[in-house]
RNA sequence: GUGGCCAUAGUGAAACGGUUAUCACGCGAGUUUGUGGCACUCGCAGUACGGGUUCGAUUCCCGUUGGCCACCCCA
């Protein structure tokens, strides 16, 4: 009776519902509570909120985007650096500023038993300054190029692409302020997408320097003003908190006073502007694809002049409203604001949630089964009989130190269920070790397309494996 | 942070408020104690959590948790 099973549950909850304050008397009655329910919840616990799993169906996506991102970075030279996931929380507030999103609203902040006030990373680029000046790396050859992948954590609100827990392919570029180096970053970010067959476009602008900007926000909050009973309501509010937002607003009714209003790159100074050119005129010579944005600024304080954002190219099937795949920029004064050397820098993050969605769609589109073409073995090792397994295990052991790969499961001991295995790995031959070939010293390799077996002498086994790989490779 | 939609085995779905919650895929075992695909048989696994209304809740209501969408923001 159902009845009964619930009766039952109720039980099992009470004992835990006893078990668990008793144990823990420092939690607060909040997490407590929120325990003692995801325990008493027969389906055990569940994920954190924002937080995702990378299952098996993933998991060769992530491999096959990580494995690109390392060898792009690598093909340009950046060299892999790594720091921790926890950092002051002060570094990432002076950083991106105190009044962003980010630090007021989606920080991670704790303090550690020491009083410590802590974050979890909310992003790369700040990290990677303090990295540089904590070890000095002002005295290396500049420009000093790091990489990493890595997570990132943001307490904003999850949906589609979004996640609390997310990581993001990192280029830093440090210690030179030259367009060539803006371009470079672009260029990386581009064909890293390109490489994973996404055609993107960069949207690129300029933000100028402090001065630059500074003026530029007068001049644009004094254009709003005079045009604020035009305005929709959330751009009115964001005159006082941030101007330059409006310039980004999605209402139908702001769009023609942003069309009006004064673009940044008539506030420029001169020195910024022949920056943006050169860096534009780099891309052209790339060739890579852009679009001018005037009204791109972006979240974070601390960039000046080029600033950019890259998306994902709009195709006749593209149908989603655009989320950006990833953006950066420079950040001049960044290092010497956390208290370094004065010192440019660039860089630009991906987010690979998102970079691994699309790869993901464009497996689907090509084969239809949405799997991805996986580098597997066209071989599976079968066995039959406790001795034959371990004869096996040398054998299979042979095999790979001479580089060749073979499917083999010790724990399904009938024969049948290991060809049916065989079978679901699509593999071309099966090698088949029973009780007969353990005695004379023999190996069965079946063709699994054709039925057709052959024996041989197990020391011809790597070289008849051999020759079949050859014959693949060849056709 | 604001607003909206949603929650049934691992996945995708079905069940006017009424017997034992159904089906497909999946996974495991077998029909064949030395041979895969096809077929058949058997098995595994579920109403997110808590409360309420009701004789009776997967179904209706409330709360929590989680997901999705838009906004905000961003990767």
């Amino acid at each position: 009776m159902p009845r009964k099973k619930e009766a039952l549950r109720k039980k099992a909850k009470n004992k835990t519902g006893k078990i668990i304050p008793k144990k823990g008397k420092q939690e607060s009655p909040k997490t407590a509570e929120k325990e003692t329910k995801a325990v008493a919840a027969k389906k055990g616990f569940q994920l954190v909120r924002g937080m995702k799993d990378i299952v098996p169906k993933e998991g060769g996506y992530w491999r096959l985007v990580s494995t690109k991102a390392a060898a792009i970075a690598e093909a340009y030279e950046f060299v892999y650096a790594e720091t921790p996931i926890v950092e002051q929380a002060a570094l990432f507030v002076r950083s991106l500023g105190k009044g962003t999103d980010v630090v007021e609203k989606e920080m991670y902040f704790f303090e550690d038993h020491d009083g410590n006030r802590l974050c979890l990373r909310p992003e790369m680029t700040a990290a990677f300054a303090r990295a540089y000046i904590s070890h000095g790396m002002h005295s290396l050859s500049q420009p000093v190029k790091l990489w990493n992948i890595g997570p990132l954590f943001r307490h904003d609100r999850p949906q589609a692409g979004r996640y609390r827990q997310f990581h993001q392919f990192n280029c830093e570029s440090f210690g030179v302020r030259d367009p060539a180096i803006d371009a470079e970053l672009v260029s990386v970010a581009y064909h890293f997408l390109k490489d994973l067959g996404i055609a993107s476009l960069v949207h690129m602008n300029s933000i100028g320097n402090t001065e630059d900007r500074g003026r530029y926000v007068v001049e644009l909050t004094a254009y709003l003003r005079t045009k604020r009973s035009y305005l929709s309501e959330l751009s009115k509010k964001r005159i006082t908190k941030n101007p330059l937002r409006v310039l980004d607003s999605k209402e139908e009714q702001d769009q023609p006073i942003i069309e009006e209003a004064p673009q940044i790159v008539d506030w420029l100074s001169d020195e910024s502007k022949k920056h943006f050119m050169q860096v534009l005129e780099y891309l052209d010579a790339l060739n890579i694809p852009y679009a001018l944005r005037p009204t791109l600024v972006r979240g974070l304080d601390y960039y000046t002049d080029t600033v950019f954002e890259i998306y994902e190219a709009e195709g006749e099937t593209s149908s989603e409203p655009a989320q950006a795949l990833g953006g950066g920029g420079r950040y001049d004064l960044l290092v010497e604001q956390l208290g370094g050397q004065p010192t440019p820098g660039a860089g630009f993050a991906l987010g690979l949630e998102r970079v691994i969605s699309l790869v993901r769609k464009q497996y689907q589109k090509e084969d239809g089964t949405g799997g991805l073409p996986e580098q597997r073995s066209p071989f599976f090792f079968a066995h039959l009989g406790e001795q034959a397994r371990q004869r096996a295990l040398p054998l299979i052991e042979d095999l790979r130190q001479d580089g060749i790969l073979v499917h083999h499961n010790v724990a399904k001991p009938a024969l049948k269920s290991q060809l049916e295995l065989a079978n679901k790995l699509h593999v071309s031959h099966a090698v088949i070790l029973g009780h007969k070939e353990l005695q004379d010293g023999t190996i069965i390799i079946r063709d699994m397309a054709s039925g057709i077996q052959e024996i041989i002498d197990q020391k011809k086994l790597r070289r008849e494996l051999r020759k079949i790989l050859e014959k693949q490779a060849a056709s």
